[in-house]
DNA sequence: ATAATATATGCATAGTTATGCATATATCCA
DNA sequence: TGGATATATGCATAACTATGCATATATTAT
């Protein structure tokens, strides 16, 4: 998340609505969950990282396949990976000086598979209503 | 999606397992989907674009409670609010000066709850696992 | 018309990040 | 031990973006 230029961060108009206010302020994310959630979004938010996981969802595979199987530098690979372990979406094991790479888990690809479906929903619809 | 320092993009590096890289390459989303992809997951992969849209699932606000439900400047809300009317994440009605900003379909707040639902299972195993 | 007010937006800017290059590290093989 | 190779990483940098300030625009009321 980018950044503020300069330090304020508080309301500077007046509330049109105090009783709606006071509502929709008792179901409000916490200021924790709204950054956990921003995280998570975050990884899929790039395309190359969208690629590097939908890749893996399918099988694990080695930093240069990978490469190849993108058309990315290694050291591309490499440093999306590393981000991608930081933060536990994938894990790797070993062979001899291969690392092999994969999904920590589904919950990423769940939240890809659920992406695409709205991307290509989206087209289909717009599909249609072009034709 | 920041961006390269210089011009290339191609892989540098051999292939090590051709057969499962050609394997992979079959089931690979194209740039566009990954693109698209990428798009969507943006408009979640920043806090005050989470709590905005979290904040709108429950119902519909004109930017000055807006504003004072998450202590946000009005500007900050309303370049926001541009972004996602730019997106059809969002669109509003107007009643004289107030404008009142609604989602425009279920879509990203789908994937929000997908996310939270996420947060919070991990919270809850990482909980279990420590106590 | 004029004032008041709700929202939108142009401009500036600081913080973030994706990537490349060069190089380090690790592992295997001879 | 020395060379080859797979991966990791430090550093630099260009592009991006979230926000604030100041101001413009639009709408209502007097």
């Amino acid at each position: 998340m980018p950044a503020p230029a300069t330090k304020p961060d508080s309301c500077d108009v007046p509330c049109l609505h105090p009783e709606i206010v006071r509502l929709a302020k008792a179901t409000l994310l916490n200021d924790d969950e709204a950054h956990d959630l921003a995280a998570i979004f975050s990884v899929l938010a790039d395309p190359t990282r969208v690629r590097i996981v939908q890749a893996l969802s399918e099988r694990e595979l080695c930093v240069c396949d990978l490469a190849n199987v993108l058309g990315l530098r290694q050291s591309t690979v490499s440093h999306q990976l590393r981000l991608l372990r930081a933060l536990r979406i994938v894990r790797f094991r070993k062979a001899g000086r291969v690392a092999f790479y994969m999904l920590d888990d589904a919950h990423v690809a769940n939240l890809l598979a659920q992406g695409l479906g709205h991307v290509r929903e989206v087209v289909t619809v717009s599909a249609q209503a072009t034709g």
